[in-house]
DNA sequence: AGCCAAACGTA
DNA sequence: CGTACGTTTGGCTG
């Protein structure tokens, strides 16, 4: 509780903030009429409003740079230099919300030579000295080094500014270790990057941490650097210039010259006249009225973190058994009855029982095996009565045994996060609810043996879940909610499928290879040691730099961090000029090695039923695919012999006749066409040619029968490398020939395929001005990094940006041919089943007699999966093993 | 045990 | 100076 005896003084980085807003929210969903983009100023005032509910500040002031330039940049000039050209759309903002702020009579202060975090930092002084409780909101980490007793930090997590997340002295040695004064110390050790601060290589947080920890200052541990061992010591010792710099500059100014004090930041009421006129004329609806009732009955309003979410106040958790259980899920069975949230709760691998809210009311319901008084439970579990759930295929797999099968599962918040925020870890209900809602769940310490915080009721975790959902669902654009309920959620069930299947592998054939690889590594070995007359641990780049620069004398090669690579492509290179036998035996250990690797991996994986059961990871990529671990099986060696032969350990099980594998060939090139609408790629695919001789034959203007094997492989690496942003000189490198030549042929390409390469432009121009790209499903990808005028991760960016609809959009293809073929598998209940997906290829099962069946639904389900200006060609095979299926 | 970088398997 | 992943290994540190 906020210490009413004490004036509150709200201190925000008004720069910093805004920015953030800025990239948290679609730039399209916010532009008036006339074109003027509004998305920073929203979202500001969003989360201004909520602190002006939730803090009450008795005086506040926004403070703002002038310019990119302070003082800082005199001591270094390339301070900040990173940072990308401020995006034009963001500019135009600053002075509407300043604007904004004067007619809800907000103080903005800005200093000529000093950045907003300076004045944040004198302010923050002032009003600690003359008494206030000071919170301050800044989105630049250096702010840390202000909080005290008196002043705590709210700090913007990740990406988004309606969640800040709430610093105090406690809190920051809770998360960093250290004491909020000694943040800075930190900072010049481990640099920052955004600041282009750069610090001492190899020094992450826990490094500086603990460092800080033993000496207190970063000063201090320069005085100590000889007793630093190791790497890091040397690294310390050579970048101590570093140190000092960053230390200086990232030392924030207290005692700023400045027009206002504390005291003159006292809130006064707003004009409602002139915010009436700014925000009509921004046409935000929804923040006027909130901004109008902020005046006098603050204190009975419920705090909503958005428009669309009002708080409701947690109910309290029932037990619900018999009839009233039966009562209530039948009756949110009815047709067009709201969600339900659901948590399934399992101990030990046995379901416990089930955590269930509406909006208005939770419920615990315990569950054992074989009790019948649970009809009503298990009817709502099995039916279609839409449920929310996070992570429901964990859930799902963990009613494998109970009898119990569950369905209408229509949003997985899971799910619906990932789809908002691609590139990010899948995180907690807990992380969620925290991120969206802005509340903390709390969760009981593992390390306590009696946890001083009581786990939440399951009934209450629904109940979040729900909250959380409606959130996310408003979040979500049209196109991303469509690919969450027509492709993401329905496919759980599938994937969960997949995964409790398994798929067989003979374990004998992978003994065979692991003895056979194991011998012919041990001899390559032992020939390598002789050609260099020691033995070295040929798994150790490091060792082997020594061998291959230092004491076989070669050429260096490409550098890395640890000196220069040993990788295959910069050995085969060294092989070009400088042969010598200990390369090519290095090489054929590392292909021996590698393999037995896998099939070691794979050995482990195989459980007692004699199958592997992968897990699919389906917010495991940026682009919409889905990824397998533990083991991964879509890594499964095929471009060797030996490798070959791990596949052909991969069988049918007991009762089932042949495997039965189908793949899109050349997916990726047909989407460029659909997508570039490229006339000469698309006559391509109709044609029936193949299509690498097909284009080699326009490239080199001869008819596609004289196109030689050389033509051919060239346009094939340049077809696939379109589609990732391959550069000419990347082309040479790949190709082996010179970048004149690799010129040419790109040159050449676009004289005839000059639709692909606009298309390419576009994609990485529509990008950059709406912050993120779309596959054909709707699939967003958002990226920031566009405007970089950093030129690695900007050129990173548009690179990944212009392959993100071509990958997405195949991802999009696959799984909805996935959801197809189970369909049509349970509808006809065939026995058959699919077991694996890599990424454009589906492995099945195929039951006795059921071949010709489901061929004929693989094929039509991948081929009909969608409809683009090109066919999509699928490719079937079968037989008594993987390898042996694909033709 | 935890972290990082390198290397390499797949699409 | 080609996208998207997961896994293992060595080497460093504690």
């Amino acid at each position: 509780m906020p210490d009413s005896e004490k004036p509150t003084l709200l201190l925000i980085d008004g720069h910093s903030l805004a920015f953030r807003a800025f990239y948290a929210l679609p730039i399209d969903s916010f532009v008036t009429r006339d074109g003027q983009h509004t998305n920073a100023i929203h979202g500001f005032l969003s989360m201004l409003i909520l602190l002006l509910q939730k803090e009450k500040p008795t005086h506040l002031g926004v403070a703002f740079d002038i310019s990119r330039f302070s003082f800082r940049n005199r001591e270094y000039e390339e301070y900040k230099g990173t940072r990308g050209e401020t995006p034009p759309e963001f500019k135009g903002q600053i002075p509407l919300l300043q604007e904004a702020l004067h007619a809800m009579k907000i103080v903005t202060i800005t200093k000529e030579d000093y950045e907003a975090d300076d004045i944040l930092a004198t302010l923050s002084l002032q009003g600690k000295e003359a008494g206030y409780d000071v919170l301050v909101v800044s989105g630049d980490r250096d702010a840390i080094q202000l909080v005290d007793g008196d002043v705590t930090l709210l700090y913007p997590n990740a990406r988004g500014v309606s969640e800040l997340k709430r610093y105090d002295r406690d809190a920051v040695v809770e998360r960093y270790g250290i004491e909020p004064e000694q943040y800075p110390e930190i900072a010049a050790l481990v640099g920052e990057t955004s600041d282009n601060l750069p610090g001492v290589d190899k020094v992450g947080e826990k490094t500086a941490v603990k460092w800080i920890q033993q000496w207190g200052t970063a000063a201090e541990v320069l005085a100590h650097a000889d007793e630093i061992t190791g790497v890091v010591g040397n690294n310390l010792r050579e970048q101590q210039d570093r140190v000092v710099r960053n230390r200086k500059l990232n030392r924030l100014v207290r005692d700023v010259e400045l027009p206002v004090g504390p005291a003159d930041l006292a809130r006064s009421p707003i004009d409602a006249t002139a915010v009436r006129e700014v925000f009509e004329r921004l046409q935000f609806r929804t923040l006027l009225d909130r901004v109008i009732k902020l005046e006098g009955t603050a204190d009975d309003l419920v705090v909503v973190a958005d428009d669309r979410v009002p708080a409701a106040a947690v109910p309290p958790v029932r037990t619900l058994i018999d009839e009233e259980l039966e009562k209530w899920l039948d009756a949110a069975s009815k047709q067009g009855t709201a969600p339900l949230g659901l948590r399934v709760v399992t101990l030990n691998g046995q379901v416990e029982g089930f955590g269930i809210a509406s909006l208005t009311e939770s419920a615990w319901v315990p569950w054992a095996p074989g009790r019948p008084d649970y009809a009503a439970l298990e009817r709502w579990l099995a039916s279609d009565a839409p449920k929310y759930l996070h992570d429901a295929k964990r859930q799902l797999k963990s009613l494998v045994g109970t009898g119990l099968s569950l369905s209408g599962i229509v949003f997985d918040a899971a799910l619906g996060a990932w789809l908002l925020r691609p590139g990010t870890k899948a995180d907690s209900l807990g992380g969620l609810t925290y991120y969206y809602l802005g509340e903390t769940l709390p969760e009981p310490d593992p390390s306590q043996l009696v946890p001083e915080t009581e786990a939440l009721s399951p009934a209450t975790e629904a109940w979040y879940l729900l909250r959380l959902v409606d959130e996310l669902m408003a979040r979500l654009d049209a196109g991303s909610l469509a690919v969450s309920s027509e492709i993401e959620a329905p496919l759980i069930p599938v994937l969960a499928r997949m995964e409790i299947q398994g798929v067989t592998i003979d374990a004998g054939v992978l003994a065979e290879l692991n003895s056979r690889l194991g011998g012919r590594a041990a001899e390559i070995a032992q020939k390598a040691f002789a050609e260099i007359g020691r033995e070295v641990n040929l798994g150790s780049p490091k060792q082997l730099q020594e061998v291959i620069f230092d004491q076989l004398g070669m050429p260096k090669t490409r550098q890395n961090k640890t000196g220069f690579s040993t990788d295959a492509a910069s050995l085969t290179d060294l092989q070009e000029l400088h042969p010598h036998p200990f390369l090519e035996l290095l090489l054929q250990h590392r292909d021996a090695t590698k393999i037995r690797q896998i099939v070691e991996t794979l050995e482990k994986g195989i459980g007692s039923d004699g199958r592997v059961h992968t897990t699919y990871e389906q917010t495991g990529s940026a682009t919409g695919r889905i990824s397998s671990n533990d083991p991964n099986l879509q890594n499964i060696p095929i471009k060797t012999e030996v490798g070959r032969e791990v596949r052909s350990a991969f069988r049918p099980g007991d009762g089932f006749e042949t495997l039965l594998t189908a793949d899109y060939s050349q997916i990726e090139m047909r989407i460029m066409a659909h997508l570039s609408e490229d006339a000469g790629l698309i006559e391509a695919f109709n044609s029936g040619e193949d299509l690498h001789r097909f284009v080699g034959s326009r490239i080199f203007h001869v008819d596609p029968s004289e196109v030689t094997a050389l033509q051919r492989t060239k346009v094939k690496a340049m077809s696939y490398g379109l589609a990732y942003g391959l550069s000419a000189f990347g082309l040479s490198k790949q190709l082996r020939i010179e970048s004149s030549e690799a010129r040419e042929l790109m040159a050449d390409y676009f004289a005839r395929f000059g639709a692909v390469r606009d298309y390419l432009r576009g994609v990485v121009e529509q990008a950059r001005t709406d912050g993120y790209t779309t596959t054909i499903f709707g699939r967003r990808r958002p990226f920031s990094d566009l405007t970089s005028t950093n030129r690695v991760l900007r050129e990173n960016a548009e690179r990944q940006a212009l392959n993100s609809p071509i990958q997405g959009s195949a991802a999009d293809i696959i799984k909805r041919a996935m959801l197809g073929i189970d369909g049509d598998i349970r509808e006809r209940a065939l026995e058959s089943r699919m077991l694996l997906q890599v990424h454009d290829e589906l492995v099945l099962e195929v039951a006795a007699g059921e071949l010709e069946e489901l061929t004929e639904i693989v094929r039509s389900r991948m081929a009909g999966a969608a409809s683009l200006t090109v066919p999509l060609d699928v490719q079937l095979g079968h037989g008594a093993n993987w390898d042996d299926a694909a033709h």
